[in-house]
DNA sequence: TTGTAAGCGTTATCAG
DNA sequence: CTGATAACGCTTACAA
């Protein structure tokens, strides 16, 4: 087999107890020795053996990390940020990834995490009472991306206010009729990002003395696909908005082409602002409120190292990072109606 | 502490071994003890130490996957297929991003796998011969996603097929001054996806007896961005193509976008193809190649674990998963020159 | 079919 | 500063 703590200890003329302080940095181990111990450990070849040293600590050193997507743009950024750190203070990252409902079910049932993991980062899942209990009985920190409303740190956006600077931008663009793209019943509740969004959405309205109009809202599920059905229903109603602001990015661009099809054009007949800053709004031309993703990967991580050294007390600590908003070719001044498009195409 | 698999046997008044058995699902277990063990299990709470398990049977039941960018669609959708493999066989998927050349360096230094997975899954990264050699030493059996050439087991689609069907539309849509978009010195070597890709390319202007001319070659690097500048170039060249071939969607992204703000109209003026069916293609109208991708992570952990099953012996296996062109809009038969547009918006 | 006992390779406590 | 020694919680011959 390979060479273990005891064959460097015997190699080292040393005891198997001095080696593993030697080797780990504890203090109380004589210089000289420790260097000539870490010489001949990596002579040998020496690798520690995670399962012993895990069994015989009761420290796992690595994080569970859930997410519920990891092929949707967010979260492949945000376990970017997450790994770095991870990987920087030699954690090891233990990917779940839920998927849709039966897939949540299960993984809040079976818990595979329990015994292998020393901390969870928990990615938007907007958690039930009895998830969060299903976490809680873990035992080990906790700290939640996006999530509000926890007893877990969390690291997230405003997403009111970044909401309120989207469609101030419409607002103040002279847009009276703005139409909304939320997210509704298709998203699980207790999702807190749609509602901020749109409460963000009616905010701004109230504030520019415009009147909440039920049919310019439409409801997607924060995909392409649904956005587009969404924005092609607002332009199928009776009052077509001027401007619509989507509560992301994906919808936005589903709305870009529902508008396109349409035979209208952006921004000229419409308006668009999306939510997110995705890598593809900048080559859509899409106007946006940016959220630091990759960073709010890199926060909740350094939040959750830092609650396990300091002890792994509860914390319902809260880091909010700062949004912007990110003018492009999406959006323009409200135009005196008339003068429609000939032709549009890709 | 949490309940052990001796308080399970003493409260069930037979020994740890059986226990162990039992719960294992091992042969050699009365069936009436072994559905009582369970329940006593179960109503105990019983967790299983994977510490102590990996320890004393020295598997790790953990299977390593190591990507480029864990933020790149391509490596999001693998990382799905292979996830929901590994978690149904009840394996842990440990992650590790390698990033740029730096971390990739660090990480074959380092090693972080040893003696901490069964396994080691490797998407897209060409592999040097040294970097082959470190993960031979392992000792573990390793599967790879799209690079060819390695002594592992691999999935992977056919590049250079993919690539001829691609150019071949073009050419039977009457186009002849093809242009392409590769991915040259910015990659690694030793990745033979462009290699191929390109190759595909040159086949098919051979079989339609076209000449290929260097100056409709740009180069790019699987980016957006790079795709960009690399169209642009083609469109300030001497002999401006009418369609062109991208060796992924990424870069035909920005092709589409370089060609929109030189004011033309594709498919009018320009056609182009992409390579990957990328999840914005079709929102794009990109006409492309279209590959299994999260099928190939699955297929990917499939042979891993069936070699794992089998005993790890080295097996050189390959499995080719096919590819299909998707028309969409932005192709169209050659016009015959003139016709120069006006305008062209988003 | 079941039990006994010897590891697995560390960490941690306690003396020295 | 260093060395015994007892856990850690399971797996696995080997015996019964």
């Amino acid at each position: 087999m390979s060479t273990s703590l005891e064959d460097v200890a015997r190699s080292a003329g040393v005891s198997p107890s001095t080696v593993s302080r030697a080797l780990r940095g504890l203090p109380g181990v004589n210089e000289d020795n420790r260097r000539r111990i870490a010489e001949i450990a990596a002579s040998l070849g020496y690798v520690i053996s995670p399962a012993a040293s895990r069994l015989a600590s009761g420290r796992m050193h690595t994080i569970g990390v859930v997410v519920p997507y990891v092929n949707r743009w967010f979260f492949g950024q945000v376990i970017l940020g997450v790994e770095s750190v991870l990987r920087a203070r030699g954690f090891d990252l233990l990917l779940y990834n839920i998927g849709d409902n039966a897939g949540r079910e299960r993984f809040f049932v079976e818990m595979p995490l329990r015994r292998r993991v020393d901390g969870v980062i928990v990615l938007s899942l907007p958690l039930s009472k009895s998830e969060v209990d299903r976490l809680t009985e873990l035992n080990v920190p906790v700290a939640v991306v996006g999530v509000a409303a926890t007893p877990f740190a969390c690291v997230r956006i405003d997403d009111v206010s970044g909401a309120i600077t989207a469609v101030r931008h419409l607002t103040q663009l002279g847009h009276r009729d703005i139409g909304l793209i939320s997210s509704g019943t298709e998203i699980p509740m207790n999702f807190t990002t749609p509602v901020e969004r749109r409460n963000g959405y009616l905010t701004a309205l109230n504030e520019a003395h415009i009147d909440y109009d039920a049919s310019l809202e439409a409801i997607g599920g924060f995909t392409i696909a649904s956005g587009e059905r969404a924005m092609a229903r607002l332009l199928r109603g009776v009052r077509r908005p001027t401007a619509v602001f989507a509560e992301s990015d994906e919808m936005a661009f589903g709305a870009l082409r529902a508008i396109r099809r349409a035979g209208l054009r952006v921004p000229v007949d419409i308006s668009v602002v999306g939510f997110d800053n995705h890598d593809m709004a900048d080559l859509l031309d899409l106007t946006t409120i940016e959220q630091p993703v990759v960073q709010q990967g890199e926060t909740v991580a350094q939040m959750l190292l830092d609650l396990l050294a300091a002890g792994g007390e509860p914390s319902g600590q809260l880091e909010v990072l700062p949004t912007r908003l990110l003018v492009r070719g999406s959006t323009a001044p409200r135009a005196h109606a008339d003068a429609l498009p000939a032709h549009y195409s890709t």
